[in-house]
DNA sequence: CTAGCATTCAAACGTTCGTTTGAAAGTCAC
DNA sequence: GTGACTTTCAAACGAACGTTTGAATGCTAG
């Protein structure tokens, strides 16, 4: 009891979860059978069922055991930015996409999880909308307060909608990287460089946000 | 011969297009059962594979029956631009957005399509993706070229980025309508107001799209 | 009317799905 | 070692899947 086991406590539930990352991002949740999927963990059959109850928990269990922690950076970020007096859109806006776009620099298991995610936001099944809405929830209420604060001026409709638009552009952008290929010209071997999408990614959604107001908007409001 | 027939040449092929584009939007195309989608429709189940040929098949056709009409009119209206010397980047944007969010105030048929195919470029089916990603391709072409020609001092990476952001923010746009409400404070009702969403959406494009050129990024192109 | 073709229909095909079961194997305190 | 667990395993469950079949029906030209 005194030295920690060397076998992880749960190895076989992470085996599971990795490989759902890697087989839901690449197939879909319905597309992943579990004997594929147990196959490609090197478990049972039965383990799935026996550490997470059902298919339906295990994709639950896939989503919190990344989705909080990064939520909750984003937070903690937010915070630091708030204590250092430093609210600016553009801060705000890399705080934002900074822990999501990190996360694609990980050697495997993050990558495929941001692009599984990224993918989610359109998700059919409602249970599964439902489940990732109400963990972003506490982060997105931040971050909302935060850009009132920032933009005064601007009419509440529209930040949200310019809200959601932003959102779309990261959610497009993690979960299309290297899958789709709409636009020819470009080149895979530089879409991993996290701090040059960043850099690209900000002055974007930067400049949307701070878009001037037409006329048709300001009437609306 | 001299009168057309009253009932349309193929109702049943209309009939499973119709229910396909609505089922497939509910539960994607995995989610959706040929037993669920022909009683549906209201034919045998063996309509389907009478008809189209296979599942498959039928994705294809629900894709090509208005997805093919919608890039032409968008090509079209591009022209239109070309011949009257109007290629500003907000009347390119106007282009190539209009189409697509015109077809959302369309009674049933035309936005069912429209969130299926917001949400199909993400996809995880690499059959699906590279269908689509074949019947956007002349448009796209198009469009690249047209934002070459009216922001000529934009380096090629960047405007390549930059579409894929305006991308991804249009099929966010469209595909979570009314569906994922991440954003607390969206009023569904005021979502369906076209040509004032067309506006907001044109304005925040248009800016990322013209947004500074950051150091970094001009040292990468 | 009839021959020929297009379409619809009920039934069944073999396969794969998520889940369950009960026994076997492993683990740890005592 | 023994007993009380947790975990793994092979096998099977009923249900649902996409597709096929062959007969029945509808339609149209001659």
């Amino acid at each position: 009891m005194s030295i920690r086991p060397i076998k992880p406590q749960h190895e076989t539930r992470t085996r599971i979860l990795d490989a759902a990352e890697e087989l839901f991002m690449l197939h879909g949740f319905e597309g992943t059978s579990m004997r594929h999927l147990t196959a490609r963990a090197g478990v049972n059959l039965a383990a799935v069922n026996y550490h997470f109850g059902s298919k339906h928990a295990l994709i639950e269990a896939v989503f919190r055991r990344r989705l909080d922690p990064m939520n909750a950076e984003r937070v903690a970020e937010l915070a630091r930015l708030e204590a250092s007096n430093n609210l600016s859109p553009d801060s705000i806006i890399r705080a934002f996409v900074g822990p999501g776009l990190r996360m694609i620099e990980d050697a495997k298991g993050g990558r495929n999880f941001i692009r599984l995610l990224g993918r989610t936001y359109t998700e059919p099944a409602k249970t599964v909308r439902a489940l990732i809405g109400q963990m972003y929830a506490p982060a997105m209420e931040r971050y909302k307060s935060a850009l009132e604060r920032a933009l005064p001026q601007m009419p509440g409709d529209e930040l949200v909608w310019r809200m959601h638009f932003m959102f779309g552009t990261l959610a497009y952008t993690l979960a299309a990287t290297d899958t789709v290929q709409l636009i020819a010209g470009c080149k895979p071997e530089d879409r991993y460089d996290a701090r040059l999408l960043e850099d690209r990614l900000t002055a974007f959604l930067a400049a949307g946000l701070l878009a001037p107001l037409k006329s048709s908007i300001k009437k609306a409001a």
